[in-house]
DNA sequence: ATTAAAACATGACTATTATCAGTTTTACTC
DNA sequence: GAGTAAAACTGATAATAGTCATGTTTTAAT
């Protein structure tokens, strides 16, 4: 049993604005929960009893074209929530949430989630910037999706995911993915995706080992995501 | 000189959540503002010092893309408020607006609006809902753009102006957009958007009248916007 | 360690979309 | 209502991305 007092996650997540009482009131009526790799947190369409917010992995998170692709629309990782969302809107999820790798999260029934929201304006105001900060960066990737070729994506989608997570010991990217995943973020063909990566390695931009990823000219990987170099 | 209490507008906004006193708040300090036919309202990165209420007219949101286009990202209209998401976030806006045909709107400063988000909780959680609302909208523009052809993007296009803002008398949209308009709602050049105008229009899906548009067969086009016809 | 399955990679070809150049139509001003 | 600028349209061509086929490497399970 972990209290929510003390776990660090609480400091990067809306859960910072509660008082000492609110907390308890949700250590006391929380979850922890364990996924494995692959696993399926939740499914779209499916009605959350609660909100997950993550300790440890990062999950995915998906939608189906009518395609019968899934496009990803984000990652969650440490100190995020997952089904914000659907919970405040009272609505089923429109994502499908996968674990990416061995993940823990603490499940926070709903109205102890949204019982907050209504007694503590802090909290609320909280929640209100992260959608408002969602929706900024959805507004960004309409952009992207629409306006710029999948080379530009792809190098912008590199660039995102050292920012996102950072780089381990060896100076490759922390996430790993497949190309069949990149390709689901950039919204392309996996063999396209499979070709640019290759095009950017032989232009000296990145260089990679199986499925790692290491920047190798940031420079000029940045002017490539805006259009600037060719 | 208008009073909040009578406007109809308010019904279709958040603001129906304010009791008579919050409204007479925001009614004596609002000023009415009339915008002309493609009238600069905001740019994007700027600070607004409140937001704006709809009375009448159709505004487009659009975010510069790095190419030098214009991506439109909405349409906001009678009774939705611009400007919520800036301000809400107390960041310069992401988005332009623009006047798409003669507007006249009300400007409500800042802290009468972040005042009733504190005190009212009925009012916070209707902008939760509203932003959860939004954001979900936009996780289905970010599957579309990547996934759908133009094609797909142009019939879906039009299916959502006939729901949003409805037909004239002769069975026209009621918006009208020019083809630059329309190709940077699907992102896409106004050469190509025209050409698979043309082509719906010879398939008899739609019919045009310079910026008029009817759906002349919608069982058809909406099987075209998902993929299932060629 | 062996093997099967999955992921990665590349080539050949097709389809889609963009670009450039030009013509016609529309809408607006005087 | 003629003149003009902007918008709409068309064609030719180039660039981009998707599909299908196939071989190779990596991964994971026995």
């Amino acid at each position: 049993m972990s209290f929510c007092e003390k776990c660090i996650v609480r400091k990067f997540s809306g859960l910072k604005t509660l008082n000492p009482e609110e907390l308890e009131q949700i250590s006391k009526n929380k979850t922890s929960l364990s996924f494995q790799k692959g696993e399926l947190i939740f499914d779209e369409g499916e009605y959350l009893k609660g909100v997950y917010c993550v300790r440890h992995g990062i999950s995915k998170l998906t939608k189906l074209s009518s395609n019968g692709k899934d496009q990803i629309i984000k990652f969650v990782s440490n100190g995020e929530v997952l089904g914000q969302r659907s919970t405040i809107a009272n609505e089923p999820t429109n994502l499908k949430a996968i674990a990416l790798n061995d993940m823990e999260v603490c499940f926070i029934p709903k109205n102890y989630f949204l019982e907050n929201i209504k007694k503590n304006p802090r909290f609320s105001m909280e929640m209100l910037q992260d959608l408002a900060h969602e929706l900024k960066e959805a507004d960004d990737v309409i952009v992207n999706m629409s306006q710029k070729p999948v080379k530009q994506r792809i190098a912008e989608t590199i660039l995102h995911l050292e920012n996102s997570f950072g780089l381990d010991e060896e100076g490759f990217l922390l996430i790993r993915l497949s190309r069949e995943d990149i390709s689901n973020i950039v919204g392309t063909a996996t063999e396209s995706c499979i070709r640019l990566l290759s095009t950017l390695k032989k232009e000296g931009l990145i260089s990679t080992s199986g499925k790692r990823i290491m920047i190798t000219d940031k420079e000029t990987l940045q002017q490539v995501a805006e259009g600037l170099h060719h």
